[in-house]
DNA sequence: GCCTTTTCCGCAATCGTTTGCGAACCGGGT
DNA sequence: ACCCGGTTCGCAAACGATTGCGGAAAAGGC
């Protein structure tokens, strides 16, 4: 409880004045006091164990080394890897992390993000709610950089680090193709948010660039990226195309709707069907099948964003184009040969 | 990137004194002043869309309305409803949450809260590491109101918020026995956890309450609340007591490294040996069988959290024993009545 | 030895609030 | 007419740092 020495402590003691002592520990600013009465400075600071108080400065300089970051459905365990990532290359830089968690309500991202304003915060990394998103414009009017992570909008006006779904979604595809399926069908996430949107149309351009039919019906959007809508659109899909030999799910949660919907229908995932996932979320290789899932390094993820954050924040310009990052594909069992 | 407005603004606007506009706008001093004045500053600052500085104002009050949470594992997607959960009772009382995650080392837990604390936090929430752990004693010296999530300190010297563990893992062991199971055990996690201490001591209690046999090789601790420990310990535990028809997991994960130890000895988990889990985090009713695990309202305790956290704040006494709150038991099948 | 430049440091303002103190004013009781 | 209590509000000093400006001292050039 006892009060925390401030810079006129330490001119006291070292009789100089605050002033002086500011510029001593300030790095910047370090080359204009005698490297004599600096290291005097510095010394009598790590006596006394001044730390220098945040809102002061911040106040004066105004800076706030915090970043705001906005997470719609923490509950999700995609995030976690996300944000340890981001704070780990933020706090690197003196950077603390201020979270903040809006119902699923649209009009809440947006107090959420004006909640984070009038906190000065320095930065905004945000994981966008939809592909058309304008919380993120009030930021920008004010001059607070901010940075995308995960998902992204549709005109690439702010700078992003997602997932290259292009890619994931070939992955995938190739995979199964080898496999001898040719009649592949896709359990698309909604399509107004920028990863159901993406994968569904790489799923389009990877079917026809394999020389494979693709059919409209072969495709059935869930209405949310969980296991029951997962479940019933899969079974709609089936319903539909009882051909299908394979499942290119949009997430490793439909990804486990379609077993469950595949079994409903008497048949076998990774047997009679086969179905990749996305994301590869932790305990996906505990699941029977274990399922085969593009993986998205998540905590890579998180940690480039901070980094573009930061470049944000020190006045560079934005990167031309969103950062993507490669997936890789884990083979499980939930993918077998066609049956012939 | 407009100014913001300031309480100088507004008194220009109104042709008051700052420091009249400021007892306006606040609250506790408004009745200070006229209440005909005062409608004309509220119109000023409306109309000019004046939010407080809060550098300006925590400098003054020492007060930042911000909170630190410190999580050691974020990517435990146990942490997501918990977080969510603080976050939104905290907002709603004007706080703000930062989240600080430190790696698996203990120093660095020490110098995440000594960050946030350099930052002025009017508090801290945070998940303890081990059992005794001294770098909140850092908070409680300057005066920083602070409450445990989730874990708590063997001397309950910190306000905490946990889980009921002994009534869970009664719930657990109370069902097996009404199953008809007898030579039950457990997979233990961390003894220098609060959980896994605590579990494991519930577990004698209960084993001994139910006059169930309870040698000491009916336990076998894993050294941390994951998978693979859970897969090594239970094969130990098996190896040595081939004659248990159940085992009760200190944890979902525990329980999952039980299913794949009990497949290794060529039996079935919920057929041959009943196992349970504890935490029921999601996609735990996915698993083939779905696992029967003891329930914690995780959000809940989050919310809760916050809610002593605030009381703390606000100058009130701690509470006189942790808050412990009551587990339920899920159902499903990997529990199944004893062979006979 | 004198003038000019550099180096080093103190002075004071500033960031936007809150708050103790006192002044002005108003009304009412004697 | 005087005094007294209560409202209402302005003044100015904080809170703890940063920074433009200027002055003194030291260094350099002739």
């Amino acid at each position: 409880m006892t009060d925390r020495p401030t810079l006129q402590d330490i001119a006291r003691r070292t009789g100089v004045h605050a002033s002086t002592v500011s510029r001593a520990l300030n790095p910047g600013t370090a080359s204009m006091v005698k490297s004599q009465t600096r290291s005097r400075v510095l010394e009598a600071a790590r006596a006394l164990g001044y730390r220098p108080h945040p809102l002061a400065r911040g106040l004066r300089t105004n800076r706030t080394m915090t970043v705001g970051m906005v997470i719609p459905d923490i509950e999700n365990p995609l995030f976690g890897p996300i944000i340890a990532g981001a704070e780990a290359v933020l706090a690197e830089s003196g950077y603390s992390v201020l979270i903040g968690n809006p119902g699923y309500g649209t009009f809440q991202a947006e107090s959420v993000v004006a909640a984070m304003l009038d906190r000065q915060v320095d930065g905004l990394l945000v994981a966008a709610v939809s592909r058309r998103d304008d919380s993120i414009a009030a930021a920008a009017e004010r001059g607070v950089p901010a940075a995308l992570v995960n998902r992204t909008l549709d005109d690439e006006s702010v700078p992003a680090v997602v997932g290259d779904d292009h890619l994931g979604i070939g992955l995938a595809v190739r995979h199964l193709a080898e496999l001898g399926h040719r009649r592949i069908g896709h359990v698309a996430g909604p399509s107004w948010l920028s990863t159901g949107h993406g994968r569904r149309e790489a799923f389009w351009e990877w079917m026809e660039a394999g020389g494979l039919a693709a059919e409209p019906d072969q495709v059935e959007e869930a209405d949310w990226f969980q296991v029951e809508p997962g479940y019933r659109a899969c079974l709609a899909l089936l319903g539909r195309r009882p051909d299908l030999t394979a499942v290119v799910a949009g997430n490793d949660l439909l990804g486990l709707g379609c077993y469950r919907a595949i079994r409903a229908t008497g048949r076998r995932p990774g047997r009679d069907i086969s179905v990749t996932g996305y994301n590869d979320m932790p305990l996906l290789e505990m699941m029977q099948p274990a399922m085969t899932a593009v993986r998205v390094p998540y905590r890579e993820m998180g940690g480039r964003a901070g980094s573009v954050l930061l470049s944000l924040m020190s006045g560079q310009p934005p990167p031309a184009a969103a950062v993507r990052l490669k997936p890789t594909l884990e083979i499980r069992a939930s993918t077998a040969p066609a049956p012939s």
